[in-house]
DNA sequence: ACAAACAATATGATTTTTCATATAGTTTTG
DNA sequence: CAAAACTATATGAAAAATCATATTGTTTGT
């Protein structure tokens, strides 16, 4: 395998580079999504969105008309959760939910023309801060980021526990 | 009004099978955090401790002694947050507090033998799920994912906000 | 030494999130 | 075709997280 500097010990003088956390994947995973998300965040904040509607927004931009579950699942966030931020959304009128006539358990959720101006500002923003980010990453092993964190979504995706 | 499409746009430029947020790199960062996490966040739970319970014991597995501040950083959880979270541990007899002789106003919070004997029961743990899910990742892109975060964490640590 | 500025932690009030479960609709089965 | 099993969404109560700010302790400038 190729190490490189995988191991602890290329630090300035910052002590606190060595011990368990700092090379764990699950703290480098959730320490970079919200480093990296942090700004962009508040730019969210900043369009008066929180940032599970900004998520859905982004999801039904890409999915008009997707159900609450699947939402939920898109978005990463719980059933009762999704439930209540697209009640939200629509009173705002960013939304409107319509029940599935195939399936009256269903709730299918569209944009609205509000709703959809909103992430046709939004998304273009977020394009531009991960173009940004992306810059930042040139040259260094952050390169191959995007496919690494692919590689393990599929890995895990369908997978069942690793080590019970 | 509402144009519903449910089907995936026609425009076969640069669009794989999915929209944008299936190739964004915020959505794979959080969404491979969740992901990656989920099993062995369950295994804390089993555990009697709540997530961020879990990071703070991490945390002081490697730095016995640190401030609140420093945790709540190195836990990714807000100060406030973190003051209640230690006072609860306290009271469950995991760690004690104690304030900084050199700065009053600093409170350094060491682990009891309790709270020592959890963290080398779950850490052990923590890295055999973290092992197993490098296995997974073995021969993939994944491979790199390790040094990719690290990358991206030392690119935005201490940066300016790219793009305003 | 004193007041202003600063820093670390704590706290009250509010908002979010979660958990368990209820409600409503659909499919399966005997 | 009705009852059971199942699926999707909603909801009440409770727990957790956040925001603004208070409190306490320290440093700085005059």
């Amino acid at each position: 395998m190729t190490q490189q500097r995988t191991e602890a010990a290329t630090n300035g003088d910052t002590a606190q580079d060595e011990g368990f956390v700092s090379d764990y994947l699950l703290y480098l995973l959730a320490a970079a999504s919200d480093v990296a998300s942090a700004q962009f965040h508040a730019q969210v904040r900043k369009a008066g969105l929180r940032v599970p509607e900004w998520r859905v927004l982004a999801c039904l931009s890409d999915t008009d008309g997707a159900m609450i579950t699947q939402l939920a699942r898109q978005a990463l966030a719980e059933q009762s959760r999704l439930t209540r931020i697209i009640a939200q959304m629509e009173e705002r009128g960013l939304l409107i939910r319509r029940s599935d006539p195939a399936d009256g358990r269903r709730v299918r959720v569209y944009l609205t023309d509000v709703g959809r101006a909103l992430a046709a500002e939004l998304v273009p923003q977020a394009r531009r801060h991960e173009a940004a980010l992306m810059e930042m990453l040139k040259g260094n092993e952050g390169a191959q980021l995007k496919p690494a964190l692919k590689s393990l979504l599929a890995a895990l995706d369908g997978s069942a526990d690793p080590q019970g």
